[in-house]
Formats: structure tokens, C-alpha cells, sequence
DNA sequence: CTCCTTTAACTAGCGCCGGTAGTTTATTGG
DNA sequence: CCAATAAACTACCGGCGCTAGTTAAAGGAG
């Protein structure tokens, strides 16, 4: 039999481990990954991995940032409107967290000092400073897109019912009767709720632009 | 010595589980509960909990509906505009959750079934049809509602930078010169960015609640 | 009051987890 | 050419969620 000791190729390679950190973390969820199921995966043993990065949660944030850094952000460059730009912007950001659902608690632990998110951040706040928005403005613009976004991702509305009508009693919740419905239909609603909650987050940001515009005329 | 069985007075109860589960949550975070440390904290055997709860997320379950049912819902009832009271109720929603942030993440897992976070879907849109609104836009500011509140729970923008100038290399990230200023004063960013969303959102949403009336006049 | 079922505590232990220590051998830099 | 480094391994540690089986008190049925 053979010792296998250092193989003459690497086997592994932290993009190797992120890519199929993330198989595991989309096909499985987030509780399914463990070191020794990924090591598993990649056809080498647990501890092999730590060779490549220091704690398990170094790996999924990894992940997270690989999922980051598919927003698109040329949005911003181009001479585009504002507004334009955020709702874009808002759409891509949305759709990359969509495709991989399970990982988004791990990038809600904060933009930190991911790579990828950071980069976001300073994409939205150089726009909206560059458009004429105050930078305090700019940076709560920033911050409550990723609320609404982030908040989308984490906690489909539709997902959390079921598909059974005894499950919401007229008594408890007098105006639930449809509820179970939406069980059925939780791709269609969460993706109304949101386009209807990013269009008015727009329009009324709009009104303070156009408030922000006047003042400045007045001064 | 004594072999423990069944005390003359329970030592348990799911009350006092929840209790200080919540109490082990909100001090140390979710990651530091284990049964094992909470049957220690109510001075129990581990596996003593299960005779109460099926499994720990039932008890984590039973954590977060109790922070739900802290949120006011007095506001639906008197004959408030709609406006002012989903104001009124966004804002106790988010303090309820600023409160308790470490329970966020379980929280978000769904309003599913249980009953706190049921009431509020209820109590929502039941004030929103009341208020004239058709039901299926309805639940989507019921649901829209839930991923701002949420988002800003559980993704707080500020509490992600660090207070380290040299984190944010401008070569990398141009616009962000001022952002290990975040870190310090990370709860009024955070403030001052939900409720500018919350206005921007709520203005957005009266908006096309004006565009409603109209065309139910145009008919 | 007695008896029997249920209940609520316990101890022992299973399989899995994240992570460390120490070994082996191929690669790489001086 | 040789020393240092790197990348795989095996063996293991303490802690995890949870189950099984035990014990004795509580509570209801006759």
C-alpha cells in the first residue's frame, strides 16, 4: 500500500474548493456543508482543506463574494440617469442572490471586508455622489438598497407559507383565507412585491431629489 | 448519593426554556447556544430540554415568534391612515428586531407558520384592504414591508466596516475614503437609512395609491 | 387507597462536526 | 544539492444534536 504524502499535481486550489463550496451550498443548503462533506466532494480528506484556507467560514465567504461579484455595476459607468442606474443596478444585484439562495445569510454577516461587496458599496456611492446626491445621502442610499435587496433574498415572503388551508385558521387570522395560495404561486409574488417596493423606493426617492434640486435653486 | 428522576415540582417549563434561550441568543449569538450550554444556564441535563421541545430549532423557533409578538399592532385598529400607521408599524417592527439582532437569521427563515409572525401578515393586510388597497397589492406591501424591515435587521449596512483606514484602499475602491468612519457611528447610518427608505418607500407607495383613485374615478 | 400510566428528570453513548498535531513526500528557491 | 516549504495524509480532541433506556414522582381510574 502507499503513503500518500504531497501529489505531484495539487489536487486542490482554493477556486476549485469556493466552486464546489457553492454546488454543495446551492444543491444542499447551507447546513449541508461541512468540511469532511466537501472534502468528500473534491475526492480528498477533511483536513486537506485547511491547507488552502484557515476556517470553514473563510470558505463560505468566499462563496458569498464569488456570488457578489456577478453584479453587474456597468450601470454606473455609462452617463446613465440615476435613477436608471439604481434600478438596474437593483435588478442584477437581485437576480445573483436569487440563483443562489442559500448563501445569502452568509453574505448578510455584512459587506466586512469582502472583496466584492466592498466593491459594490463604492460603485452605488461614487454614482450618487457623481449624480449630485449629498454623500450622507449617498451612503443611506447605498445602505437602504441593500436592505430592500438583502431583505428580499433572505426572507421570500411567499416561501414562508404552506399549501394547506387548515394551516390558517379565519379565527387566529381573520384575513388570511387566501394565504394558502400563495404557497403555489411564491415565485410570482415575491418577484411583484419586489418591483413594486423598488419602484416606490425610487419614485420617493426621486421626490427628495427633485425636494434636494429646489433648495439648491433657493440658496 | 441521590439518583435524580422526576422532581416534586418541574424544573422546566417551555416558558422558562424560551426565556433564557433568548437571554443566550442576545448575549453571546446564536453560534454559542448549544442544548448543552442552555441546559447548563437553567442548571439541567441536556437532553432534559427534549422533553419539552422536539429539536433546538423548535426552541429557536419558539425565541423568534416571542420577539415577534412584541411588535405593536394597536395602530391597525384605530381609524389611522394607512400611511401613518404602516409608518407607525415599521418603525416597532424594526425595533423589535434591533432589539434581539442575533435571533434575525432565524426570523427570517419565514413567517411560516409560526403564529406571532402569522398576526403580523394578518394584521397588515388586513388594514391594507380596509384602507381601499386591492389584495394583491396588499400582500405585496405586506411582503415589501417584511424585506425592508427585515433586510435592515438582519444586513446591518454600517456594522460591516471597519474602523481601519487602511481597509479601504483607494486604489481599489475610490469613493470609499470615508468608510472606516462608518464603523463608529454605525447606529445612526443605520437609523438615518431606514428612515429615509421608509419615507422614500412610503411616499413611493402613496404615490401609486393616488394613480389607484384616479382610475377608480376614470371608471 | 391502590395501581398503572404518564411525565420529567437522569446517564450513557452514537455519529458527526470544526479544527489541530504530526507525518510523509514532492516541489521550489538559493 | 540541499534546505525550506507546501500539500496531501492519519489520528485525534472536545463539543455538537439527539436517542435509548432508567428511575421515581405525579396524576388519574377503579
Amino acid at each position: 500500500m502507499w503513503r500518500m504524502a504531497r501529489p505531484r499535481k495539487p489536487l486542490l486550489s482554493r477556486d476549485r474548493i469556493v466552486e464546489a463550496a457553492g454546488s454543495l451550498v446551492d444543491a444542499e443548503g447551507l447546513e449541508a456543508v461541512s468540511t469532511r462533506r466537501l472534502a468528500a466532494a473534491l475526492g480528498v480528506s477533511g483536513p486537506s482543506l485547511y491547507n488552502h484556507f484557515r476556517t470553514k467560514d473563510e470558505i463560505l465567504d468566499a462563496v458569498a463574494d464569488a456570488v457578489s461579484s456577478r453584479v453587474d455595476l456597468s450601470m454606473f459607468d455609462g452617463g446613465q440617469d440615476w435613477r436608471a442606474a439604481l434600478h438596474a443596478w437593483a435588478h442584477s444585484y437581485r437576480d445573483a442572490l436569487a440563483d443562489h439562495p442559500n448563501i445569502v445569510p452568509v453574505l448578510a454577516r455584512g459587506p466586512g471586508r469582502r472583496p466584492a461587496g466592498l466593491r459594490l458599496a463604492d460603485a452605488v456611492f461614487g454614482a450618487m455622489t457623481e449624480a449630485g446626491w449629498p454623500a450622507a445621502q449617498a451612503t443611506r442610499i447605498g445602505a437602504l438598497m441593500r436592505y430592500f435587496i438583502l431583505g428580499s433574498a433572505v426572507g421570500s415572503f411567499a416561501r414562508g407559507f404552506v399549501d394547506d388551508r387548515a394551516a390558517y385558521d379565519p379565527a387566529d387570522y381573520p384575513h388570511l383565507g387566501q394565504a394558502h395560495l400563495l404557497a403555489e404561486r411564491q415565485r410570482e409574488v415575491d418577484e411583484g412585491a419586489f418591483e413594486t417596493g423598488l419602484e416606490a423606493l425610487l419614485d420617493g426617492l426621486a421626490l427628495q431629489y427633485e425636494a434636494l434640486a429646489h433648495a439648491d435653486r433657493g440658496a
